[in-house]
DNA sequence: TGACAACAGAACCGATTGGTCCATAATTCG
DNA sequence: CGAATTATGGACCAATCGGTTCTGTTGTCA
């Protein structure tokens, strides 16, 4: 088996390339010659690898995802508080907004509100991220009961989804530009509202 | 004075048009002709009564702003208690999730995340019109301290900003897909945080 | 060595992109 | 009427869009 030539570049470094670019101005904006840029690749190898530019970012979005769900849980396990983890996660969101350039916030949630409604497959793959991301705070939050920092007869599926709404409203008004001094005490109220 | 020949068509209408393309598809995803498709306009009109089309969003985007705030003002009017009128809201937003296709959410809210990053122009649009809308949703907040429904002690400013997170938090969730039973429980969790 | 596979690169594609320009038609004012 | 001013539609523009196809070349394994 494995025969003919090898693949000389890293598939999961030339997507992770690729997820920068899509991350960093959306899908729309990013033409097949960014792409070829960033990801130093020739069309011929792109389009062979990776089908076409929507297959392409579906792709990404799914590296992102599994990125994004192992840099969650490696935090929640360094984290010796749950709502802490949880807390700290929305304060990441906050100090993006000290930037004054690139703000990139989330991948999936600039991905929803850009075009989830129109591409079937993307809707999908949003879908999935969201699903694997919640179910990352769920875990959080059941660790929060253990630990005593949530009531356990509080409905954790609500408070997730609450939360989640939370962190992705912070993520437009950081986007949008609300300074950084607004943005804090939200994060309390988020914080207090989860008990 | 008024010399030459009179505008055929009426700017507001065709503005209106535009905006609606733009906010279905967002910024990037509209082109050219689709927007002389639906503005029903000669290039050379809406190149030289708007601009470009850079141009022409940024009005959309006041266009928006203002039509918004108008609507916004006549619910709350209308509405015998302020904290009902943002309860009402945030079911509106929910309200959507229910639709299978064309959930445009708020065209603020889609351009403060595909590109208020990358176009200084459209982040200034975004903060004014967030600022505006906000704005309502304050004076909604003393209304509702009035009326006993807010306690007096709040910080109404780190609170409305508490619910236009929310807000729009729900809007990508609605986005991203979620179920309109998931969300219910959100905004009861996001009013009952508001007292 | 020969079969196989991935490689780079360029040529090519039709369609579309945002944008400019100009001749002409329409209207108002002196 | 005639001059000034504006609106309008269409021709035209270079550039780019995403995508395909072809030609070799390079490398691996049996």
């Amino acid at each position: 088996m494995n025969l003919g030539r090898p693949r000389e570049f890293d598939i999961d470094r030339t997507l992770e390339s690729a997820t920068r670019q899509f991350w960093a101005v959306g899908y729309e904006a990013t033409s097949l010659q960014d792409l070829l840029r960033v990801m130093r690749l020739s069309k011929s190898s792109l389009y062979q690898t990776f089908g076409n530019k929507q297959q392409l970012f579906i792709q990404c979005l799914d590296h992102y995802r599994k990125s994004m769900v192992v840099q969650l849980e490696e935090k929640l396990a360094a984290n010796n508080s749950a709502k802490g983890f949880l807390r700290e996660f929305l304060e990441d969101i906050v100090a993006e907004a000290q930037q004054k350039t690139g703000r990139k916030g989330c991948l999936l949630v600039n991905t929803a509100n850009e075009l989830s409604q129109r591409i079937p497959e993307v809707q999908l793959a949003v879908a999935e991220g969201a699903g694997a991301v919640l179910k990352v705070f769920h875990r959080a939050m059941e660790l929060a009961v253990e630990q005593g920092d949530i009531a356990s007869s509080a409905c954790l599926e609500s408070l997730v989804n609450f939360y989640f709404s939370g962190a992705s409203g912070l993520r437009t008004m950081v986007k949008a530009g609300v300074d950084k001094r607004e943005l804090e005490p939200v994060v309390a109220l988020i914080m207090d509202s989860i008990k």
